[in-house]
RNA sequence: GGACCUGUGGUGCAGCCUGGAGUGCACGCCGCCCUGUCAAGGCGGAGGUCGCGGGUUCAAAUCCCGUCAGGUCCGCCA
């Protein structure tokens, strides 16, 4: 029972709301149910009189008359309005969330999803390939992101873990020889929450043998594509594809939004025997702004702010007027200089150049950031622009104790091209890894393996990881590939985030039945809770009080 | 670990800056009226620890400090 309306003693209309929408049913004033009460209607199918029909109601032009109602279960006031006619704050809403549930929104979202699943599902098993499940108990591997931890019972002191993903699970599988292996898998990492991140989360996942990038790029294509059209109505007709180098030269990013233009523009150049301290540095870069002359000064005092949060040295800003530019940075240019300014990206009459100069890679990362908080249309506007970004660095920096940092996984195999400069030049290690971006969003990555013991030595040697370590991490994983590993390759993607986008939701909660907040808190179950001394017992386990 | 925003009858807001009686609006709820409504309508009513604790003040929803909860972001997420 979604609404009652009452007319008299004679007279009430009942809208009653299942799986497939609303009916109205008319009913005897007498009869009294309210909202959200349960019932059975028997009654006649019957058109409604001339005059009544509505035509903002799917089943408008009908209703139920001559009804018997029947309560099944009868229902107190519920603590918000579940029609949507404002906005209920989402504690609320996570507090009672059987009852948001039952939200037109919910309702759709859910179900969006379910027809994501089935399209996956289906574009996988058409593609040869077999759905393996594996184990959430799993074995720690120390590295990547931090495991949920469960304590055994049988083993007194030990743990196991939650994966983070099937990763290694579904390597071996390969070396089991499911050539083509997928999940829909759930995956739990313990790292703070955020919009587009909850502890658990949902992947396609997937691995194939004999196979190389180009083969797995087509696979997820086919799932991915097959996804949107299902979900959409329409099928989106290519997927880009470019670098990494690229997507960060142009983009600033390694998720590049390609909803709107607004490219970063290589201006070193302009600048190459500058007098301007400020862009004496190896790359200067430039972005337009259309119709950025506007901005106030606060405006862009708070993005020069923003722009050294991030790492640069200050942010240069010209607005590009009739006269020419306004700008504190105006009278030091030569008049080659202004007129290179004036030009920059076909620049207009009230737009606004920003730049910033800089090492390469931070001067993008600054100016892309700026571009994205510009530029970026919300997240149910505009077409869906999937891009493939490939080529990314095998390596992306060194820790403290300068080992190099792997940028994907230990296992990802680099660049054919570039095994030489595993040595010699380890940052400029290409590797065979690539991201599936949508819209600014990762949805995965993914990458061709190294299954040669030989280079997955080399591999680990640069990550400062002894053969012992690897032995006592990896070793299963090792041992398994010394009787035959056939090549293979894989991929995973967020079936949250590519759901949320289908359904224009800022926030994958909203695709989510149960999600937790961003302490990672239940608010309807209350978890996580302690437990009794009795259970503790059992797991070997003495609670430690914060901080002691 | 950090920055910013939010917290006021069941729900959504306004009030806070500039202190003066729990004041207001909308929805919902309860009762009565109403035989064609569909954001039904009319009349009446109930409903409050202004998140919590402390401070300033003659006086605190309002100012200050702390704390809790929720959100967005940074760090973190091989």
């Amino acid at each position: 029972m979604a609404k009652r309306r009452e007319h008299g003693e004679h007279l009430a209309f009942l809208d009653v709301r299942d799986r497939s929408g609303i009916i109205q049913a008319v009913v005897d004033g007498s009869i009294d149910v309210r909202g959200e009460y349960v019932v059975r209607i028997t009654g006649t199918v019957s058109s409604r009189p001339a005059g009544t029909i509505n035509a903002k109601l799917r089943t408008g032009e009908i209703e139920l008359s001559e009804c018997t109602v029947e309560v099944l279960s009868s229902a107190e006031p519920v603590p918000f309005q579940l029609d949507d006619r404002v906005e209920i704050d989402e504690q609320v809403r996570l507090r009672y969330r059987y009852l948001d549930l039952r939200r037109d929104q919910m309702q759709r979202n859910l179900r969006l999803r379910a027809r994501v699943n089935a399209a996956i599902r289906a574009a996988m098993d058409r593609q040869g390939f077999c759905e393996v499940e594996t184990p959430l108990l799993w074995a720690p591997t120390p590295e990547g992101s931090r495991e949920f931890v469960i304590p055994s019972r049988m083993h007194a002191g030990e743990f196991y873990v939650l994966p983070q993903s099937p990763q290694i699970a579904k390597q071996l599988l390969m070396v089991g020889g499911f050539d083509r292996y997928y999940q829909i898998a759930r995956c739990m990492r313990d790292e703070d929450l955020r919009a587009d991140r909850q502890f658990e989360f949902t992947q396609l996942d997937l691995e194939a043998s004999f196979v190389g990038q180009i083969d797995i790029l087509e696979f997820v294509s086919q799932a991915v594509l097959d996804a949107a059209e299902a979900a959409t109505g329409e099928r989106p007709s290519t997927i880009d594809t470019m670098t990494w180098f690229e997507a960060l030269d142009r983009y600033g990013t390694d998720k590049p939004d390609l909803r709107f233009a607004m490219v970063l523009h290589d201006v070193s150049e302009l600048f190459g025997g500058t007098e301007v301290k400020a862009f004496a540095a190896p790359v200067v870069k430039a972005l337009r702004v259309p119709g950025g002359a506007t901005f106030s000064r606060s405006r862009l005092d708070a993005l020069t702010e923003k722009a050294k949060s991030i790492g640069a040295k200050g942010l240069a800003w010209f607005r590009v007027t009739d006269d020419g530019l306004d700008s504190p940075l105006d009278r030091f240019l030569s008049d080659d200089e202004r007129a290179g300014v004036r030009r920059i990206d076909d620049a207009q009459s009230g737009d606004l150049i920003l730049m910033v100069a800089d090492e390469h890679a931070l001067a993008c990362k600054v100016l892309g950031t700026i571009r994205s908080e510009l530029g970026s249309p919300p997240v149910w506007e505009g077409p869906h622009r999937y891009v493939w970004v490939t080529d990314f660095p095998m390596f992306e920096g060194y820790d403290d104790d300068g080992n190099l940092v792997a940028a994907h996984h230990p296992f990802t195999m680099p660049h054919p091209d570039d095994f030489d400069l595993i040595d010699t030049d380890p940052l400029a290690v290409r590797s065979q890894a690539y991201d599936l971006v949508l819209n600014g969003w990762e949805l995965g990555s993914g990458s061709v393996r190294i299954h040669r013991s030989d280079i997955q030595s080399r591999v680990f040697s640069a990550l400062g990881i002894s053969a012992e370590d690897a032995e006592s991490r990896f070793g299963f994983m090792l041992g398994a590939f010394k009787y035959g590993a056939p090549p293979h390759a894989g991929f995973a993607f967020g079936i949250d985030r590519l759901t949320a986008i289908f359904a224009g939701e800022e926030n994958i909660r909203e695709v989510i039945a149960f999600p937790k907040t961003q302490s990672g808190a239940d608010l309807m179950t209350g978890a996580p809770k302690t437990i009794s001394d009795r259970q503790l017992r059992e797991l070997y386990l003495k609670p430690v009080t914060k901080g002691s």
